[in-house]
RNA sequence: CGGGGUGUAGCGCAGCUUGGUUAGCGCGCCACGUUCGGGACGUGGAGGCCGGAGGUUCGAAUCCUCUCACCCCGACCA
């Protein structure tokens, strides 16, 4: 039974000044974890509590899927980060370090080498695989800016297993395993989330999804239809591609003079305000108009290449999503040096003209998959002060091919069934993809196969942030009046609340019902204080967020307990010899 | 890395503009008494290098310079 009387806790009535989401604020106020270093946390006992549970039910379901558990040291040698391109690739998020003998080290971000490493070591034969691994350990990454306190850290614990196939239909089951495996333990976690596709990145491979608890805390965005059941990360969504029109029905192209229109919005008043550009249908607007971004793109291997994107004036680029396109690549915007170098351009007025691999740039012209054979638009003449109307795309220019690169909008339609798409916030809590060959190519993992070949491993990696699962989980059940944890999770099933008169019988019967559903297998919180008025109790044992609250008051001489639901607020009477069974109910209830 | 903000008791804050006794308030903590179903009350206490360094001044929490740290927005981010 834990005792409030001597548990190492202490409650806060004022919510600490430096934490802003709920999840932080009341955790701290509960005294669960204290702020220990930036992106650093101390877990106290009750927090801690919660804590394991939460590693357990990922730990159980784990098992029960069949992967095995083991267990490397986070602090790891460079050598291997260096065999597969990531002491470098990772850059400054790496907390690198450096022992007495000036050997490189590093705290590992995620392990994917070792366990690559360790597979190779053991295993050499097709009839070894398939195998699933994977550890519970902390995980390092110096984040530029760590914040909403434990959603995410420089130091956080997160469960990540890798699976080991010879072949792709392999790898599909495996893959196809451990999205079970999400499933039932994000639901037993009693956590809400939608499971987005989301690009793979930098990390190479194929398939990738994502499990977003649908929370503003989060920091993801993704979309999802209001209709069916799409959903995608930003990066990932993917674009309607309008029917094609015939070219030759467009009005001719004529190059016009605009002065004073340097942004979209001036160039459409522009033309709207001149009757002979008038257009022959409807007024001109932002999505007439075709903005030309020149952007570049510095490649792995240190080369360089200037790449031109077109996207319809009423839409932004969005260089995350260009970035998930083009990895590993990094984009960069084109500065003056850049510019320099391709004298064909004419900033603010770039066009088609001098756009494509075939044209006086040269540079690689990728545009937005609205932009179809002929659709007609507004756009850079090339010249200063101009811009050309009706320049059509199959007629006048040919892009070298299409790119999600332009934002995606609140409303845009779903690719899947054309109704509106709404753009949500989440918490990353799960990352599943299949890695293929990556990093078995890169340390050598093969296998012989049946034919006594040689074959390299197809891996995939699957991972669940622990800790930022507990805080995700705090923040979606919360309340105004504190915690509200599900009952796997929770540090305790039953929150018992003394609130009769100091040397009343309260306190006996409260500790007699303790030890009764102790002994019947329910998990208490007594709160066993001395001196502590019953409003600070109440507040405490809301705060603290145990599901179940029994109070001990003036019920107490008529043989009552009152038995309440966190959650609901529903309170109900139960006689003393029905409490433990009432209580077993409302636990095997859920 | 860019922008904004904050550092004063364990926590939350005031004081700083306009320098001047012993640096204040609320919560929490300790003691005694009262109270006891929704963050009770009284009395008495303990607790501060006013983030750090340098400077101006007879005198600095307060003014100046430098510096460090933390928080928020953005950039970045398995």
């Amino acid at each position: 039974m834990l005792r409030m009387s001597n548990l190492f806790l202490r409650t806060l009535r004022e919510d600490p000044a430096d934490a802003e989401v709920a999840s932080h604020r009341l955790m701290v106020r509960a005294g669960m974890v204290r702020r220990a270093a930036p992106g650093g946390f101390t877990w106290l006992p009750l927090g801690w509590i919660v804590f394991r549970n939460v590693e357990r039910i990922v730990r159980e379901e784990m098992d029960a899927a069949g992967c095995q558990e083991v267990h490397f040291p986070a602090l790891l040698p460079k050598e291997p980060y260096e065999a597969t391109g990531r002491w470098t690739e990772y850059g400054p998020n790496l907390f690198r370090l450096v022992d007495r003998r000036g050997n490189d080290f590093l705290l590992a971000p995620t392990h994917e080498e070792m366990f690559t490493l360790v597979v190779k070591d053991l295993f050499s034969s097709y009839r070894d695989l398939p195998l699933s691994i994977y550890q519970i350990q902390t995980k390092y990454r110096d984040e530029a800016r760590p914040r909403a306190g434990l959603l995410r850290g420089r130091e956080f614990v997160m469960k990540d297993s890798y699976s080991f196939d010879v072949d792709s239909e392999g790898l599909d089951r495996s893959y196809a395993m451990h999205r079970a495996a999400y499933i039932t333990t994000f639901d037993r976690l009693g956590l809400p989330y939608v499971i987005v596709s989301a690009m793979s990145g930098a990390m190479g491979g194929s398939d990738s999804e994502e499990f977003l608890a649908p929370l503003d805390a989060g920091e993801d965005t993704f979309v999802r239809c209001s209709s069916c059941d799409y959903a995608a990360n930003t990066e990932a969504v993917t674009t309607e591609t309008p029917s094609a029109a015939d070219p030759a029905a467009a009005p001719a192209a004529k190059v016009v003079d605009t002065p004073d229109t340097p942004t979209i919005d001036t160039l459409v008043d522009h033309l709207n305000s001149a009757a002979e550009l008038a257009r022959d249908d409807r007024p001109w607007a932002a999505s007439d108009t075709l903005k030309n971004i020149v952007v570049r793109l510095d490649h792995p291997d240190g080369t360089s290449e200037a790449l031109a994107i077109g996207v319809p004036g009423d839409r932004e680029v969005d260089l995350r999503r260009v970035e998930a396109q083009v990895a590993p690549a990094e984009v960069h915007p084109f500065g003056e040096a850049d510019f320099a170098a391709y004298p064909s351009l004419v900033k603010g007025y770039i066009g088609p003209g001098a756009l494509g691999t075939e044209r006086s740039s040269g540079i690689r012209f990728l545009v937005d998959p609205r932009i179809t054979v002929g659709s007609r638009w507004v756009t850079g003449a090339d010249q200063p002060g101009r811009h050309v109307v009706d320049l059509t795309l199959g007629r006048d220019f040919t892009p070298d091919g299409t790119i999600e690169a332009a934002e995606v909008l609140d409303g845009d339609p779903c690719p899947r069934c054309g109704a509106q798409l709404e753009i949500a916030r989440g918490i990353e809590i799960g990352h599943i993809f299949k890695l293929g060959t990556k990093y078995a190519e890169a340390l050598g993992l093969k296998v012989l196969d049946a034919d006594g070949q040689q074959v390299t491993v197809t891996m995939g990696s699957y991972g669940i942030g622990v800790s930022r699962a507990v805080a995700a989980i705090a923040e979606a059940t919360c309340d105004d009046d504190g915690l509200c944890w599900p009952r796997e999770v929770a540090p305790a099933d039953v929150h018992l609340v003394i609130a009769g008169k100091e040397g009343g019988p309260q306190r006996a019967a409260a500790e007699e019902l303790g030890s009764r559903l102790e002994a019947s297998g329910v998990r208490v919180l007594i709160d066993d204080r001395e001196g502590v008025s019953p409003g600070v109790r109440f507040k405490d044992a809301e705060l603290i967020g145990v599901p179940t609250i029994i109070v001990a008051g003036r019920g107490v001489p008529d043989g009552l307990f009152e038995v309440k639901d966190r959650r609901s607020g529903e309170r109900v009477d139960v006689p003393a010899d029905q409490v433990v069974d009432h209580v077993r109910t409302v636990i095997a209830a859920g």
